[in-house]
DNA sequence: ACTTAAACGAGACGGTACGTCCCGTCTTTGC
DNA sequence: GCAAAGACGGGACGTACCGTCTCGTTTAAGT
């Protein structure tokens, strides 16, 4: 993906074992020295691969580390787990795996570039943030459907609400990682919470 | 503050109007292009110093942009609204208000740099978050006091509650920065109902 | 020429049409931007020719260069024009003549490329210079035979006494080309006089 | 000379060991790897210098170059020899002295480079070039007030009968340099023949 | 009033990384 | 097996910042 070129059709195709040399070095080069100090250089070496195989593929540094990290984005088909608090929990649970899998310091870098960079921001929130939504989404119909809720509240605050607990426990307070996992639990219930014995409350925007 | 250097007593004393120009001249370039664009060469000619008065005073350009961004951190005394529901909406205002003044790139870059100096990441937990913990600490007290809660609960664990939310409705989700007042409220709401209605499960740790 | 191969004869044979594609791409380069923006990709494009057809008749960029400028060097028989003096004139004029045909700065780029490739060095000392240096020999065989000369002096000193200065005229002061023919005279009458009025003592060598 | 910047006042003035350890350096790597392998880089980091310190010195790599090889170009007062002969004769070991010290490929790098940089091609032939000319118009001048010509002619045309075969000696057909001190010798004896023996036929343009 | 010590604007310094360009080789597909 | 197309490893280019280091000047406090 983002491996831009699809046209042509002469000339020597990618090598792929390239692209997996380049994704696997920047993983690498990401553990031993952080987000600061990544070198494309470093990687190119590390790949045993010259610097312009790599700004072939991506058109800048910041292209390469998404991929590296957040960019396959497999989108895991989610399982019903038979009630809001069960998915709810289901889908903390996945999301704090998700983060748990990205150092602090790779995503603060890569969400502060974004910045600078609005093409690699919308494929950001596209791919990384695009799947979790559908999720809730689709969580909060089901409990529609079971009866649960009267009606769907909106998506974008009940993401938050799952989302922005764990990311900030694992990437901005940095408490400890193994608790994680209760955590989870503690925001699926809080949510739960919310949305079933407080009403529909929080449908924002209608 | 971080203005290293109270020894000697001979010589010029520092220029207030140099620390204030290096202040506002950071925000300026901050606002003018990102995290990722501020140089210390250009936030030096724009505050008309001299790059040796900026090095003076702060060890490293992130020590500077945390001065000038999230490094004030005047701790307002939090006041008692009556109970822990308007306590916690209280709270939650004041966070949204306080990273609504910070850009979403400099945040990410600030935190992104954290990694790599421990000593501005030891600054800015007591800064930025240790304010906000000891008013959570408060809250929940004054709730054990006043009968609503049976005992205190983790605070890191309310903490993440509160505040990972609106962090994330704003510097991650990037939504309307607008409803982030509505947002405040629901959270609180989330975060009481947890707390009163279901007991107190989320002291994770004792 | 140069075009290495002559062993396999199974096999596509070479198309001609693509070595001349190839000479002529490289002059049309070297008039557009010079020997230092010659790029062997621009050649390749512009002869709509793949990189490999080029590197398959050439081993380096410089031999191709030399191919399409120097390196036909069709060794046109010498008339004897009846005395040493028109003789060396003749000379000068057919030296001038091949000196115009290059511009300037390539036959710097391509001596100075010399220094680094001892093979090319001895090709082009060959081609370009050993024509030039057997008709000085046999121009001076002629004085002898003819009794303007009592013996044969050093060719390699008459040769720089000729070639030299229309070589600096053309490539080093680059004053007007246009007088380079009035030019090619008095060097042949300088050198005349040199040989004749003053004896033989130019035989460094004996 | 050619190091720019004479206005600020300002400011850390430039060092004036770096200047050197820059031109040393150069000739340093010239020396080791010839003109077609020298590196800034190389460059740098033999004069223990950063690439900075050069390019705020030179504009190009050329630049650097020439100021390191003919750029200096101390203008030594000619002495008056006695007559035209010995004049000559003078001048021909002078300029046979100045390109040995230059390497072939060297000179021919430069010369191939000012065909695409004019400014630099305007320098060589002032630097370079000028206080030749100037010594052949002396010379000539001092020959015409010794009556030993009756008019002083084009000094572009003796110019280049000096320098051409000593320049065509040691740079094109790179014969054997321990000999040029004679041909030095024979260069002036064929000069001094033209101008005086057979009048002033030389004169292309009055 | 004079000395002294430090702060000041300016900008050069050694480094390090960037992203681009080119070389000469290798690897496809199609004739 | 030659051809066009183009990817490959390698390496130099010139630019941009970083954090440090002089310069010569200015400004207070301590004598």
């Amino acid at each position: 993906m983002t491996n831009r070129r699809q046209e042509g059709e002469g000339g020597r195709p990618r090598d792929p074992r390239v692209d997996d040399a380049i994704i696997q070095a920047t993983r690498d080069v990401l553990a031993t020295g952080g987000y600061a100090r990544l070198t494309v250089d470093a990687v190119a070496a590390r790949a045993g691969v010259g610097k312009a195989a790599i700004y072939r593929r991506y058109v800048t540094k910041q292209e390469m580390i998404f991929s590296a990290t957040v960019g396959d984005a497999r989108s895991e088909s989610f399982p019903d787990a038979g009630s809001l608090s069960a998915d709810l929990t289901l889908l903390c649970q996945r999301i704090a795996r998700k983060l748990s899998a990205t150092t602090s310091d790779v995503l603060h870098g890569l969400l502060a570039d974004l910045y600078v960079d609005p093409a690699l921001a919308a494929r950001f929130t596209e791919t990384f943030l695009g799947g979790e939504r559908l999720i809730v989404v689709e969580v909060l119909q089901r409990a529609v459907e079971r009866e649960e809720l009267s009606r769907v509240p909106d998506p974008a605050v009940v993401h938050a609400l799952v989302m922005g607990p764990i990311f900030a426990w694992l990437l901005v307070l940095t408490e400890d990682p193994t608790k994680v996992h209760d955590l989870a639990h503690t925001v699926a219930q809080a949510t739960t919470a919310l949305l079933t014995e407080l009403g529909t409350k929080c449908d924002q925007a209608p």
